[in-house]
Order: structure tokens, then sequence, then C-alpha cells
DNA sequence: ACCTGGATAGTCGTATACAATAGGTCAATG
DNA sequence: CATTGACCTATTGTATACGACTATCCAGGT
């Protein structure tokens, strides 16, 4: 099975490239993973193999382990007992609970970031949302969704919290997963103008708008997805065992 | 359900105890050493060498691993590269973004939780409440921070929302900690009628009330800490450098 | 007496080997 | 022809062995 020549021991050809520190490394794995799934090039349901993914980056399966957990309690993989690991595929309870925190958390920050924002933030964001707007024209999707959820994590980013903005940035995370299963392709969630105009109220200062205008806008994307529960195949035996 | 005997080769003498499925396993002593942390029987800056809990738990390193990478993730303990793990000790700005982010959620989700409380809920809580006060006056400290913190766990859940229901129940953990290092020994974070007053403005449904004793409640928490950044030991160099 | 350098030991990081289990496939029977 | 049973393969879960790095301790020099 194993078709590496693995020459030395100790040494596979991919390792050579990065340096000796394994921290950084599992870090850059962590990260391509995650912007796999994100940028939905992983697809809910798809499993994620330990053996390939080890052979893939060049490490053991002691190193793939211990990022598919993290994955995990970030809610982006999930990890079924003996199956192994696959992209999580939200609920539409999930998806519920996930944009309702995001309404509370993100409006909630906005008074705050549009006390604390800075040009350099206003200079950053703009390109961040131009950056975003030509993907989304020419047709990246994978590109725009990541970017788009880039901008939010960045916004959270300003307000100085940190434990708020690592949450906001798992919610942003988790509803790039959303979109892939309950969205409609062609009608993706962020409008492009929408995150322009909202750079527009910070700017000026305009906190309450601004988080009214967020709110807005989560609500738009949440409305645009068509949450359908999908039928279990056989939910009679459940239902005579419910009973 | 499965009570195979399993009169296995590998099996310790610690380890008949339990069942021989390990993932409940994990969960007991993932549980057991949050709870010790919590509690504040592992103090923070306590080392957590990896060979001791092994040992301890009747189990090998690498399950143990994996229990100190999600304790890790949920901050409860820090990982530092080549030094091993040791209880976190929260910094006084991490303080003051866990307190700002209950602030947030745990007054934010009152209404909602006014609504769909029950009157088994109401029930539980005081009797949490209850227990709490118990612990209070019999003097065990440990016991009472983490009744303390269940209840506010407990609280978050009945929003009905996963997601931030298990954000709070983190920040309550991070409290905790912040309360260890921060907290004065002898006034305890939260006054038990607190708990109970709070209890009564929901079985009344005054979800507003609640939320603006919420508050108050946790701005009380918060000024009752004495948080001051202890100097490093050795600051002159680093300002050497950074200037 | 203090500081610096080296040696040692202890601990973590990684890889590999073994064991158990779940799912799939094939065949046999009603 | 469908269904069920058993076998078999593939994949994960666990433990252990080895290697690397850091911290501590001690000796020697200034």
């Amino acid at each position: 099975m194993n078709q590496r020549v693995k020459a030395s021991p100790a040494t596979p050809a991919l390792r050579q490239g990065k340096n000796g520190d394994g921290a950084e490394r599992h870090e850059a794995i962590h990260r391509s993973i995650s912007d796999a799934i994100i940028e939905h090039r992983l697809k809910p349901g798809a499993r994620l193999r330990e053996d390939a993914l080890a052979e893939v980056f060049g490490v053991s399966r002691t190193g793939i382990r211990k990022i598919l957990q993290r994955l995990a309690l970030e809610q982006l993989v999930t990890l079924t007992p003996r199956r192994g690991a696959s992209v999580t595929r939200p609920t539409a309870e999930e998806a519920k609970d996930v944009f309702d925190a995001r309404q509370m958390v993100e409006c909630g920050l906005m008074p705050e970031i549009a006390r604390r924002i800075t040009s350099n933030d206003i200079a950053k964001l703009r390109d961040m949302a131009q950056r975003e707007r030509e993907a989304l024209q020419s047709g990246e999707q994978s590109s725009a969704i990541r970017l788009s959820a880039d901008f939010h994590s960045y916004l959270a980013g300003i307000s100085g919290n940190r434990t708020l903005a690592d949450f906001v940035e798992r919610l942003c995370s988790r509803s790039s997963l959303i979109l892939a299963v309950y969205g409609n392709t062609g009608h993706l969630g962020c409008e492009s103008h929408d995150h322009q105009d909202l750079i527009n109220y910070l700017a000026e200062g305009k906190g309450e708008r601004a988080q009214a205008f967020m709110s807005r806008h989560l609500k738009a994307i949440e409305a645009s997805l068509s949450i359908v529960e999908e039928e279990n195949e056989a939910p009679d035996l459940f239902d005579i065992f419910a009973s």
C-alpha cells in the first residue's frame, strides 16, 4: 500500500522543503485543509482518509490526526468513532444557530469596531472588498467565498477582543459550509456592494447604522438559503421505536 | 450495553474498571481534568506532564495528548512547543475580553431564554442555585465555583442555540481560571442570591429585567477582580529590544 | 563570588506496528 | 428476485520505540 520509496528512514522527499520545525508545518497543513473546505474544494460529506492526507502532506498519520481533531473541534469536520473523518454536513438547526450567533455577535461588535477602526483598517477592508468583487465578477466562487469570510473575520478582529474575533472566525467558516449545503448556486451569500457600503458607514463613524446594516446583511444571506431538511431514507423504523 | 468481558492481553489493572470503549473513557478523563482545573484543584501555571497523567488514568500517552490538545483549544491549558502543557494563566487582557464576551452573549440570550424556559428548567435552576448556596456557606469554594459555572452554562443551554451555549460554557470555564488568578479569596465571584433573583425574573417572564440584571451581575463579578498585571521579572531586556 | 560553558537527564514530537471494528461484497436460500 | 448471512478488506484506535530539543546542574574560569 505504501508506495512511497522511502529512501531514508526519517526524511521523506517532501519534508526537506520546510524547516525541521513541525509546528509551523502543522499550522500550514491545517490552514491548507481548512481553506479547501471553506472554498468548497472539499464538499460536505467528503471523506478524509488519514493515510491519504498523510501521504499528500508528507507527514505521518500522527500529525494528521492532530490536525483532524482540531478541525473537528472547530466543527469543520466530523469524526465518527470508527468511520473516520469527513467534512461536516451542517443540519438545518445548526445553520439557524450559526446565523443567530452571527447576528448577535457581529452586530453587537459594530459599535466598538466603529470606535476603534483606523484608516489602515479601512484601506485593508476596501482592498479585501475589492478583491472579493473581482473574484465574484470573474466567476471564481471559491475565492469569493473565502474572501467574504476573511472580510467578516478581519472586521471582527478590529474590535480588539480576540476571544470574540476567534468565535466570529469560526462562525464564518461554518457559514461557508452551510452555504455549500443550502446555498443556491449563482446567488452567492454576500452581495459585494454590501461590504463596500458597510465600510463607508464605519469610515464615517456611524456605528449604529453599521450595526443595522450588518443585521440586514446577515438576514439577507440567511434568507437566500434554501433550507430544506432532506428526509432520512429510513425514518419509519426510528418513528416506530420512538413511539 | 456491550458487556463483553474482553480479557484482552493489553489490559492494565486500572483499565478493567471501565468499559472497553475508549471514547467514553476519554470523555471521562477530559471532564476529570477539566473539572480539576475549574475547581482550582489545579492552579494556573501548574505543569501537566503527559507521563504522569498517562499513569494516573491508566492510558497511554497518546490518549492523554489528544485530551491535552482539546483542552488547549478550549484554552484551559497552554501548550508550549517543547515545554509541555500547563494550566493556562489568563492575562489581564484576556480577562477583559472574556467578560466582555459574556456580557454580550449571556445578556443577549436572556430574552430568548425567558421565552423558552419551562417549569422543569426553573426547578433545575433553583436546585442548582440552592446547592451552590449551600456549598458557599459550608466553605466549599471549589464546588461553589463549579456550580456557578454550571448554572450559567445550563442557563445558556435553555436558549436552544447549541453553538452559543457551547461558547458560553467555554467562557465560564475560562472565567473560573480568571477568578483563580485575579479573584480575591473570600469574595467569590457570584453572589448566591443573585442567581436566585435571576431565576425569579425568568420565571415571571421578564426577559428585559433578567437581561439588565445579568448585565449588572457580570459587571459585579468583573469589578470584584483585582486585575493587576504582574511585572515580568526581566522586562528590561525586552524594553531595550523594543526601543 | 559571579558568570559562562558543557554535560546530563528529562520531556515532548514523530513514526511505526499491532489490534479491533465497521462496511462492503459475494453467495446461498426462501 | 430479494434478503440475509458470513467473510474479507480497509481504516481507524492504541501503544510503544526512537529522536530532538530544552532546562537544569556542575565545573571551571575570570
